[in-house]
RNA sequence: GCGAGUGUCGCCAAGAGGUCAAGGCCCCGGUUUGUGGUACCGGUAUACGUGGGUUCGAUUCCCAUCACUCGCCCCA
């Protein structure tokens, strides 16, 4: 006889970068954080929307902008014809407010009596290098506001970030809010302009990213981090020329109506006059949470874990009617790395086991048990062994009591009922458990 | 897109230019048949990222490449 060679394993494939599989042992910690979220939700009366992960590129080109970053080279965009016109061009989303805005639009929900508060949770996608809170494939949570353009719908925004950092145990030493005041639509252009005229001059002093940014993107250039770049805009007074640009206008007094109503609910938040979203659409009131140097390393590089600000124009420039909103957006897998280690425990289930030699008696007893205590984990063992296997196996799960049935229970119609803790066990007819 | 670091079984981890590459954890089984979590014994695994080169010989040296991680950038 030949020897037999073993038949070599097919190669095993594997995750695509940046999009990793949430296993359990952590997937508890996410019930836990989306539970938070939801339960803050609805304390204030937001109620969930549902979109696809998969929308128009043009969406997300006319929302976002598509002189972003996101959209100009973060984006997973592909279609199935190769000839591709552009109206077939089609991309996962990198952000969630375009696509709850089209959904808005489309459905008409602009009928809806105002104002209309939303929220939604679930995977976006960026293509960029992965990191320290930073994936491919990520995770955010967001509410939007829709209808009304007021102090008190600003500061509802935070207070729900406030909630949510709350409910999770995410304590205010480990966060500031950023707050600032980007002005409306026109006030943008004009702030460009600004920006553009007092830095020509020095154009060759700028960083390459910053050169670029004042063609394309000039608001951009006032958060650069690059040590020229900052003296230069602290030197020439930038932030505080376009913030004094503002003053007596109405996004001015919303902004500071806005900021009063925070002191008085007691939120501490910084003004930073430096802070620019990425994504065009915002106008007005911007905020920003990150995180305080003491816990800074947790989050890697990253330092923002929420960010928001109002949209005003954003729903009539895709197309619907005139409607002011704001919202705000979490990153998730950072809120994760933020939470207090635990906070997941509430989840932890009681366990029971069930075994026994006749299987029907086991599975019949385990559907008992799970109508009498629902939330209860009840597992049952799925084949013959003895006794003390199936303790070592109930152990081995995690579970704190065990049903045994072994031939003589069986024959007497009994249940061995031990608890896996102290031990102690007691046998108990049929009849009692089934009650 | 650019920089830096790392790559030995599922996880952690030792290792020298030269017998069929330690150990620990996990998993499975056993220690006289129906009592676990400890202890002891045993078992499973295409494990030296991949491709070249140097060498009589490389997992250990060199080159390249890939993957992962961290950072720049950008954002949540």
């Amino acid at each position: 006889m030949p020897e037999l060679k073993p038949t070599p394993r097919p190669q095993a494939t594997k995750a695509v970068k940046g999009m990793p599989d949430i296993l359990p042992g952590v997937s508890e910690r996410w019930q836990a954080l989306e539970q938070a979220i939801r339960q803050v939700a609805a304390g204030s009366g937001y109620r969930e929307i549902r979109t696809a992960l998969m929308e128009r590129t043009e969406l997300f080109e006319r929302g976002v902008g598509d002189g972003t970053d996101i959209v100009s080279k973060e984006m997973f965009t592909f279609s199935k014809s190769a000839d591709a016109e552009s109206a077939k061009r089609l991309t996962l989303r990198p952000e969630g407010t375009a696509g709850v805005v089209r959904a808005f639009i489309e459905h008409g929900l602009s009928r809806q009596p105002k104002p209309l508060r939303l929220y939604y949770t679930g995977p976006m996608f960026r293509y960029e290098r992965p990191q320290a809170g930073r994936q491919r494939q990520f995770h955010q949570a967001g509410f939007e506001l829709f209808g009304v353009d007021s102090p008190s719908a600003d500061a509802e925004l935070v207070i729900l970030a406030k909630n949510v950092l709350d409910a999770l145990g995410v304590t205010p030493d480990l966060y500031t809010l950023h707050v600032n005041n980007v002005g409306d639509a026109a006030t943008r252009e004009r702030f460009s302009g600004i920006i553009r005229e007092a830095l020509a001059p020095h154009a060759e002093t700028l960083c390459e990213d910053c050169q670029l940014r004042l063609q394309k993107n000039a608001l951009r250039v006032l958060d650069c981090k690059h040590p020229n770049c900052a003296a230069l805009h602290t030197r020439l007074a930038l932030p505080e020329q376009l913030q004094t640009s503002l003053n007596g206008k109405p996004a001015a007094e919303q902004y500071e109506a806005t900021l009063a109503l925070l002191s008085a609910l007691k939120i501490p938040f910084e003004r930073n006059p430096r802070l620019v979203r990425g994504l065009d659409y915002y106008t007005r009131f911007v905020f920003e949470f990150t995180v305080s140097p003491s816990a800074a390393t947790k989050l890697g590089a990253q330092s923002t874990f929420c960010g928001g600000g109002r949209y005003n124009n954003l729903v009539s420039a895709l197309g619907g009617p005139e409607t002011p909103a704001v919202g705000l957006a979490f990153g998730l897998e950072r809120l994760l790395l933020l939470m207090p280690d635990g906070c997941e425990s509430k989840f932890a289930q009681d366990t029971a086991f069930v075994a026994s030699v006749q299987p029907e008696n086991a599975l019949k007893l385990a559907q008992a048990l799970r109508k009498q205590t629902p939330g209860r984990s009840v597992l049952v063992a799925l084949e013959p062994k003895t006794i003390g296997k199936w303790l070592d196996q109930a152990n081995k799960q995690g579970a704190v009591s065990a049903y045994l049935q072994g031939q003589d229970e069986a024959e007497q119609g009994d249940w061995l009922l031990k608890n896996l803790t102290t031990g102690q066990q007691t046998t108990l007819p049929q009849t009692e458990l089934f009650n």
